[in-house]
DNA sequence: ACTATAGTTAACTTAGTTGTTAACTATTCG
DNA sequence: CGAATAGTTAACAACTAAGTTAACTATAGT
């Protein structure tokens, strides 16, 4: 039945919502941003924010599904990295439009 | 007390929300695309879709909020077309991360 | 072993989105 | 005028999203 281009939940109509609605919260841009001048462990990210940690783990969560941002856990620390091809792929579908 | 940029509903920053969810949905992604075309109705658009018109109503105002698409209104028939420069909008805050 | 630090997961609340049906306005045609 | 067509608005149900607190896991330091 192979990988299945229907419109499942992992579609790629689904792929590109996830896109979009990724980009589509302010707190979720700026850390974006942050991580674009450089990686970031996730409480340094926190710090930023007048939120709790669990509100930014979260963001972050949706950040990754979208696979915009890649984290790499070394000891207790977590760091959090930009996916730059992510961007492009975006770029490119808004292009389309 | 001037247009001020603040954080309110009408911010910047609300503007650029607006823009990547009306982009977060399938549906107005392929009403985009077919506005892109050339100019359709409403109902023309609406028989695209398995949804009923009041659905299509409501993604045309959220495309419409997000100036991705102005109407006009011709007897009865409300006709609609995409506004160009709102997608280079999006290129460029993309371009940015 | 104990405590503090770093982060995630779970449960919950509040608010917003998506789509429906029903009711409405306005234009066109007989 | 009366009926059909084009579209919007309102009210509602079902679902998703953002943030909170509380509880948990795991690594580091003393």
């Amino acid at each position: 039945m192979s990988p299945s281009p229907g419109k499942g939940p992992d579609s790629a109509e689904a792929r590109i919502d996830k896109l979009f609605s990724a980009l589509a919260d302010p707190t979720r841009r700026d850390i974006v941003r942050r991580l674009a001048r450089g990686e970031l462990a996730v409480s340094e990210l926190a710090s930023a924010y007048d939120m709790t940690l669990p509100g930014v783990t979260r963001h972050l969560s949706v950040l990754k599904a979208a696979n915009f941002v890649q984290t790499e856990k070394t000891g207790r620390t977590t760091i959090c990295r930009v996916v730059p091809q992510t961007f492009d792929l975006v770029a490119n579908q808004v292009d389309q439009y």
